[in-house]
DNA sequence: ATTCATTGTAGACTATAGTCGTCAAACACT
DNA sequence: AGTGTTTGACGACTATAGTCTACAATGAAT
């Protein structure tokens, strides 16, 4: 059988991934926004996958989160599938 | 014995990275501006560590040199030492 | 010395990351 | 009902990511 459906963002794979973690954490947004030094209306904005963060923003998070920034990309990795499209 | 020396930045660590998996490859810059549909001297830009990716560009080269994001974003992790400094 | 491929670098530009103030919607609570 | 906390969303703003043209510097070959 064959995969369908539309291929999902990496922001919005990226946004369940940050928004995982934060609920398990007990974070509010606000919380992790001043934690990990950054606005809360834009840690809204990426839960959501309106915005893409940079690795500079992923390290941040990831450490306010107490989890590494590696492992959040595999989990957005996971959720995305292999992504291994020629063209 | 306690580790000393300036923090060397995300860019800078990310960028030596890019381009030991680039010559791994045996990938001229250009090459890899096209496989990644990126610009030729912002790969050399990040590869001397003067731009920051976002985590989108980031999958976009990963791609192109046949290895993870994830991987690669390790890789930065274990360059860059636990990098877990309170505040 | 000169040809060729590769890389560094600069400047000017467009697109988007990230900030900030504000307000409404939603979800607790009592 | 009410009050407090949290989150979505907006618009406008500043900072930086990413593009593009062009040229100099490097290095590897004859």
């Amino acid at each position: 059988m064959q995969f369908h459906g539309q291929m999902e963002s990496i922001a919005k794979l990226f946004g369940k991934v940050l928004k995982d973690h934060r609920k398990k954490k007990g974070l509010s947004q606000d919380a992790l926004a001043t934690d990990s030094d950054l606005d809360r209306t834009y840690i809204s904005q990426l839960e959501r996958g309106r915005r893409t963060p940079s690795i500079e923003t992923l390290f941040k998070i990831a450490q306010a989160l107490g989890v590494t920034a590696s492992g959040m990309i595999r989990e957005v990795e996971k959720l995305g599938g292999t992504r291994s499209k020629s063209h």
